[in-house]
DNA sequence: TTGTAGGCGTTATCAG
DNA sequence: CTGATAACGCCTACAA
């Protein structure tokens, strides 16, 4: 039951009584072929089921016109389908075609393995998503004559980076609540192990610091709305505290209902901000303000780059850091006086 | 500051002064060498930074151990990630690459166009993602030898198929609703072009008439909550309007809000059921009766399906409508009396 | 307009 | 254990 192989020019040449070089114009749409040869051809292809070999193609060419995308654990989480989305089109409006694979990082991947497993896979540059800490991330050397681009909000010595900015996300929303007059702003965390939510927690203590604030004690939920609920209760015990940045919209819509269960009203006693802006479809009226990044764009960098043609050797590889808009919404307001 | 071609096996050899066979048998982990032999090769890749070429290998091979993948539409539509996901891991596990393209869907793209795109990239298998009609759907003809899933609900009469039952998922809902004791079945459909809404709306006028109810008037939303909100507010006045079906979780979000706005409590008075349990971990609370699909497994069976080795020629192919399970929750109870 | 030769990187096969 | 040869499908370069 071996698969038979494919028609391929020879196969064809020798249907049409001509020589392969002759198919091979006619694939190509060559305009230096005999009509009545090129119907021959082209008729001879019909029914032997001709289709050219990316294998053969590539081989000569030496490229293959594709990027390879590996994504550390979850293709699932969220944003990360809108990064997809964004190099899939950049792709396609470029001509290539984007090859997948799926890192699992339960064995600690590292970019090395991920690099390997890549480049024997057609590819012509690569990009790497990391939503986790990866191992050696510093250590790690690109392979030669292959772009990389790392997804990730860290600098790295070889490779280009590019991300949403996760603390300039903080940045934003701290300062846009204590230039509303909030004396502090409260903390809902998301995983530890997620990069986001530590660099989201780490600029919300900078932002707080810069102005002269000592960050109240920080509440850790798991993304979840129930998890925001839980710290939204806790957190409704607190007279002082008037206003709370989470870190995603699914913690901040459990902290609105926890504040109001506890009857503290939004925004009036207290303010409340989240990240994403995932909601605004879902719910018949969200009224949550939320910092939105643009992920296709992220993805969109990433592909331009992975298929640079030739990365200024010596130069400092690029790092984007792509800021969010904070989507104004009913949930934040001046503190009551 | 054209690329310079990668070392090959034979720079390999040259370098390591042996023949390229013998690089082949280190690079594929022959255990027939000499392990001095092997160390100076291994060396002298190391060096020169060898990699081995997919093109190469894959011309000799004859195939890839890649499964292509043509999203029509939209990567980010609900669901489609998990399949991605589905196929994405099933690759993976069995030491397959995915390669992916996404089709553009205004220009009425055929199967046809989408094959052929396909086609000419590295796969050994194939697999089409329908999200919406598409043209002359039965009058396509699968490239030879190269096997082709469609995920959708139709069924091909050469190309093995598998979605959601979605049909079965009206049956469900509505049969259940039923059974608790409601005299009929309200149903809040999602966009007009989407495959599944229509099936849905299909499935809950038959499983109406099955039962000798009259189907009442259908309340057409967007998918948004909002939507569901705007149909919920019509419904309310509606006072033998007991049991609802919205075709998602967002507008069956919706459709509690403006019942609950209108005075109208759920379950007490109303009951509604949505579609595809998004909810669970976005809700603080989810309350919502929702029917689950199972996504990945979709993927998994479309993927197995295109890179099986030889489908029985001549059969009928595999068709699989995979059901959904309800997931019940507080929003659904017997009618009050 | 068409055909021939050669080589891209790899590996199966067979010879040494 | 190692090497030589040929072939996979295609395309560039050149020849007819």
């Amino acid at each position: 039951m071996a698969r038979p192989r494919p028609a391929s020019l020879a196969d064809i040449a020798r249907a049409a009584g001509v020589s392969a070089q002759t198919v091979s114009r006619v694939a190509n749409g060559s305009d230096s072929v005999r009509p009545e040869t090129a119907a021959k051809v082209r008729e001879a292809m019909r029914t032997l089921g001709y289709r050219p070999s990316f294998a053969g193609r590539s081989l000569k060419q030496g490229r293959y016109r594709t990027v390879g995308l590996a994504m550390f654990n979850n293709i699932t989480a969220t944003g990360n389908i809108f990064r997809l989305d964004g190099i899939t089109r950049a792709a396609t409006e470029a001509g290539c075609a984007l090859t997948l694979i799926e890192m699992d990082c339960t064995d600690h991947a590292t970019l090395t393995s991920a690099a390997e497993r890549l480049s024997a896979l057609p590819v012509d540059g690569m990009i790497f998503n990391l939503t986790r800490p990866a191992e050696n991330f510093l250590d790690f050397k690109p392979l030669a004559g292959l772009p990389m681009v790392i997804i990730t909000n860290l600098e790295h010595p070889l490779c280009p980076t590019v991300d949403n900015d996760q603390l300039g996300c903080s940045h934003t929303i701290v300062d846009h609540l204590l230039d509303l007059g909030h004396r502090t702003v409260f903390h809902v965390a998301g995983k530890e192990e997620s990069i986001a939510s530590r660099l989201r927690e780490q600029g919300w203590r900078e932002a707080l610091v810069a102005r002269g604030v000592e960050p109240p004690p920080l509440l850790r939920g798991d993304w979840s709305g129930m998890s925001g609920y839980e710290a939204g209760a806790h957190l409704a015990a607190i007279p002082e505290c008037t206003a709370i940045y989470a870190s995603n919209d699914a913690m901040a819509l459990g902290v609105v209902d926890a504040l109001n269960d506890a009857g503290r009203r939004v925004p009036e006693d207290v303010s409340v901000v989240g990240v994403d802006d995932s909601l605004a479809t879902v719910l018949p009226h969200d009224r949550i303000t939320s910092l939105r990044f643009d992920n296709r764009a992220v993805g969109r960098w990433a592909f331009e780059h992975a298929m640079a043609e030739a990365a200024p050797q010596g130069d400092t590889p690029a790092h984007c850091l792509m800021p969010g808009t904070l989507i104004q919404r009913e949930s934040v307001a001046p503190p009551a006086r």
